[in-house]
DNA sequence: TTGGTTGCAAAATGTTTGCATGACC
DNA sequence: GGTCATGCAAACATTTTGCAACCAA
């Protein structure tokens, strides 16, 4: 099973996504394949891993990821978030339509949620703090998964 | 009522918040009281710091701090949340009405929102992963405060 | 060629833990 | 006296930084 990505379609994503403002190189590129091809936000630790097993060859540094994951996100198109379950940041690509997710506090599954609360909850911002400029805002939601459920003995 | 201790209603409202299952002793009230005159969540480096600024001959440990904050935590009478833009965690009284802040970019103020969006979005939860048990959630809104916003010429 | 990027190691940050002392029932 | 909480320091995990070597434009 050997997981370096080779669809050329595959590269077409990851050059849609690679910010022109940026030198390219082979760890940000990999780097950008790995956010691109993951499910769930991933924390820096997981993103180092996954490079260091796709391929023995090559070397990456811990904080080439940490630097690149930042260089991303000044320009755009990486997300970091911290959520309160975990002590450590996550990151995700920033793709059109963004997205929330439901957390599982057993297994830390990150499930993504299509629903988006601020259109419902923008007049209450604008009443509650009329001067407030919104530029962002992120939801989680915590809880149980099936899966976890079930070996749980599902209480409730 | 005559002791060095000033009887008074907000040693009321400590007792009222102190759980009964661990036991009382003065740092833990005064990390209490710390948490129940703040206006706005703080971090266990801002409790410390008032703590230590509220009286001169009194010590106190940065790891009783912790301690005590995650002691309350498991008593239920504390939630601690890490907001994604800061890179620590802050801690509030668990107050009945629970709530939401929308914080400012600039000046990391933590503004207070009567809204909450889970009672709105609940149907879509249940609509897209039907099996998650859902026991909490977290919401911020990010953005520039009044205050900031002329500070900086208010762009936008 | 040359400035940006990397790997490595060391530092910085926020948080937790081990242990002896100390407070309280 | 025995239990539990504290203060201190040292450990820990995550993230950041300094610097020489390296690589892509």
């Amino acid at each position: 099973m050997n997981s370096k990505i080779h669809a050329s379609s595959f590269d077409e994503v990851i050059d849609k996504f690679f910010p022109e403002s940026i030198k390219k190189t082979r760890q940000r590129v990999d780097i950008l394949k790995v956010l691109c091809s993951a499910s769930q936000p991933l924390s820096a630790a997981e993103i180092f891993d996954i490079l260091g097993k796709s391929d023995e060859k090559e070397k990456y540094a811990f904080s080439t990821v940490y630097r690149n994951l930042l260089a991303f996100e000044k320009a755009g198109v990486v997300i970091k978030t911290v959520l309160s379950t975990e002590d450590n940041a996550v990151y995700e690509l920033k793709r059109e339509t963004h997205k929330h997710y439901a957390v599982c506090l057993n297994c830390h599954t990150k499930i993504p949620i299509k629903a988006c609360p601020l259109h419902d909850i923008a007049g209450d911002i604008k009443e509650s703090i009329p001067d407030f400029q919104v530029t962002g805002h992120q939801l989680e939601i915590y809880g149980y998964c099936t899966k976890c459920r079930q070996l749980m003995g599902q209480n409730s």
